[in-house]
DNA sequence: TATTAGTGGAACCGACTTGGTTACAGAGAA
DNA sequence: TTCTCTGTAACCAAGTCGGTTCCACTAATA
């Protein structure tokens, strides 16, 4: 099964991006958009704040982006949720037979080769930023800014993205 | 935990390519090298084969390539044994909240994006094939070959490899 | 100070994946 | 027939994952 940690983080960052600076991010908020539980949420926003990529806060503050919205890219949030502590995308068969030339040297061949294609994958990833990502929602935040604060209240169903500080 | 299955595919594959055409390539064998039991080989043999890239035999002869390995990429190998039916490296998150704008179109603008990210995964594989792997074991396939076939029976203890019809 | 809102984390659950193992029916060559 | 090997089913232990409940702690506020 596909993880989904990876989808969520941007979305939770693309949130944090595009919100105004009036709506206050909680984990509650972004379980209501990704429609999950806070408890989710906010283990995935660890792995964002460990990363350096966010903050968060207790009590009545919201979380807010440590890094411009432009410098984070989908390698930060896919390093920072998916890869293991040894940076591998691909699993390898340990305890190859020994004796067997193939079997010895295998797991070395296969690590450069491997690599490269992790290479490239990452390498796309880092073409891509959380702030472009979010202009493709521009139409829809122009919509919200349009609301102002008290118009927002309106929006519902989807109450507690409406909640401003 | 990651998957092996694509690095023992690819060992399978490296093995037969490899192996002078004395050498019978039964199951047993593979799993001798790869260090594991048969059955788990076979499972992956079943990928290969449904991919066409080998073909099987019950009984005495062993299991061979339809393929030349010149024309078998890592990328064949590894839609062969760890792609999922949609094709896709990356989970998404279902249900999002379709009364939150960002949470209605996340899998939509993903989907283009981590797509790119795939393709450039995909293409980075292709361009490998079995045969470039094989070549760096060729100092140990020319040590294989000076044994002959009667010498070969003392290169215990890897015995399995060097059975022959 | 007491209340309130929200975080952080532990504990647990069910579903699923994975490598591994045993067992057995069937195919095919000798 | 006998022998070898495949193919597949069944089962297991371990690990992952999303989800849920619960609770201690923190910080702002009334």
């Amino acid at each position: 099964m596909l993880s989904s940690r990876f989808p969520v983080a941007v979305q939770i960052l693309i949130i944090m991006a595009w919100c105004p600076d009036n709506v206050k991010i909680t984990s509650e908020l972004l379980a209501t958009s990704v429609n999950t539980n806070p408890v989710i949420i906010r283990r995935i926003m660890a792995y964002l704040k460990n990363q350096g990529l966010i903050t968060t806060a207790s009590s009545i503050d919201g979380a807010k982006l440590i890094k411009a919205a432009e410098d984070i890219t989908l390698l930060d949030v896919y390093k920072a949720v998916e890869l293991t502590a040894d940076n591998q995308l691909f699993g390898l068969h340990e305890n190859t037979n020994p004796h067997c030339p193939i079997g010895k040297h295998i797991n070395t061949v296969l690590k450069t080769h491997l690599g490269e294609a992790r290479r490239a994958l990452e390498n796309s990833l880092s073409e891509i930023s959380i702030s472009e990502l979010t202009k493709e929602f521009s139409p829809f935040a122009e919509f919200y800014n349009n609301l102002g604060l008290d118009g927002a209240k309106k929006l519902a169903p989807f109450p507690p993205l409406l909640e401003t500080k």
